[in-house]
DNA sequence: CCTGAAACCTGTCTGC
DNA sequence: TGCAGACAGGTTTCAG
C-alpha cells in the first residue's frame, strides 16, 4: 500500500521533520530491539546491533518502495510492504516514564539523544535488510518513474519490447519502481489505456501519454503527502483524489460511466469501461 | 518470456 | 451477539 508517493513522503519527514516524525539525521544508534523475527530479512539481531551500535545517520533516501537509510559504513533498507510505517519519537513520555512500544512495533532503533524510530508492520509483510552494499537488495529494481533521463522514447523502447498486460507490467517492480496498484490503476484511468492491453502495442504517442499520466499522477500523490488507506492512516489526502481506485460502481469524473472493478493477476482493478478500451493499433 | 496460484499476515467487513 | 469466511495489498516462489 505505501507505494512511491508514501514512501517519498515518509523519507521526506525523515530529513526534514513532518507530522509524527522528526528528522533523524545525524543521531547516533544507542541500542536495536527487533519484536518480530522475520521482519529482519537476514541475519541475527545480535549481528545488527554489533553493526548498528554507535553509527550515525547520514543521509536518509528511497529507491522505489524502499527506504535507505545511510549510515556511516552500513545502510539498512526498509520496504514497508502492505501495512508498514515509520515513527519518531522519544523513549521517554511526558510523564517521565519509558513509553511503552505501541502494539505493532517490529523493529526500533534507539538513539543517544532518546529519540527513537519505530518500524510499526500490523501484517508482518515488511522487511528491513542491514547491508555494506545497497545494490544487494536493490540491484533488481527497475527505473525510477521520476528520473529525467527517462525519456518518451526511452519508455516507448521498454514498453515495445514487453508482450505483457500493461497491469501486471507497471506492477513490476523491475520494469519501473514504486507503482502500486493504487497508482497504476490512476495512471491507467489518465491515459485512458485499458489494464490488459498488451504493452508492445502501444503507439509512441499512446506510450509517451501513458508515462506522462504516471508522473502526474505520481507527482500529485506526493503533493498530496501520499493517500491514507484502510485504517493505515499516514496523514496523506491523495484518497480524495482517486478517479478510479475503490470507486467501484461510481461514475467516472470525466463521462459519467459506472466505474468496474476486475481481477487482474490477483489484484483488483478499477477502471472505466468507456474511457479505458483495448485499442488494436495493428490493424 | 509469460501467466497463475499459493504463501506470508492481521484487521475489518459480510453473512448466517 | 458470535463466529466463520472472504478480502485487501506487495512480493517471492513455484509450477506450467
Amino acid at each position: 500500500m505505501p507505494e512511491l508517493p508514501e514512501v517519498e513522503t515518509i523519507v521526506r519527514s525523515l530529513n526534514s521533520g513532518c507530522g509524527n516524525i522528526e528528522p533523524i539525521l545525524g543521531k547516533s544508534v544507542a541500542q536495536v530491539k527487533l519484536t518480530w523475527k522475520r521482519t529482519l530479512s537476514r541475519g541475527s539481531i545480535h549481528t545488527l546491533r554489533k553493526r548498528l551500535i554507535g553509527q550515525t545517520v547520514q543521509a536518509v533516501k528511497r529507491r522505489g518502495k524502499f527506504v535507505v537509510i545511510q549510515f556511516d559504513a552500513q545502510h539498512l533498507l526498509i520496504h514497508l510492504r502492505m501495512s508498514g510505517d515509520l515513527r519518531v519519537e522519544g523513549s521517554v513520555g511526558e510523564n517521565g516514564k519509558p513509553r511503552p512500544l505501541q502494539k505493532h512495533d517490529r523493529l526500533v532503533l534507539e538513539f543517544q539523544d532518546g529519540s527513537r524510530l519505530a518500524f510499526n508492520d500490523t501484517r508482518k509483510f515488511g522487511r528491513a535488510w542491514l547491508t555494506e552494499n545497497p545494490q544487494e537488495v536493490l540491484g533488481k529494481l527497475g527505473t525510477e518513474p521520476l528520473d529525467p533521463a527517462l525519456t518518451p522514447g526511452k519508455f516507448h523502447q521498454m514498453i515495445s519490447q514487453r508482450k505483457r498486460q500493461l497491469k501486471p507490467l507497471l506492477l513490476d517492480q523491475t520494469f519501473l519502481a514504486g507503482l502500486g496498484n493504487i497508482y497504476v490503476d490512476e495512471a491507467l484511468f489518465v491515459a485512458q489505456l485499458h489494464p490488459l492491453q498488451i504493452a508492445s502495442t502501444l503507439s509512441p504517442r499512446q506510450s509517451e501519454g501513458l508515462l506522462k499520466a504516471i508522473r502526474s499522477v505520481l507527482r500529485k500523490g506526493i503533493r498530496c503527502n501520499g493517500a491514507s488507506i484502510d485504517w493505515v492512516y499516514r496523514g496523506g489526502q491523495f484518497q480524495n483524489n482517486f478517479c478510479v481506485y475503490q470507486r467501484e460502481g461510481q461514475p467516472c469524473p470525466a463521462c459519467g460511466t459506472t466505474i468496474q472493478r476486475m481481477l487482474v493477476g490477483q489484484r483488483g482493478t478499477h477502471y472505466c469501461p468507456n474511457c479505458q478500451q483495448i485499442l488494436n493499433n495493428n490493424l
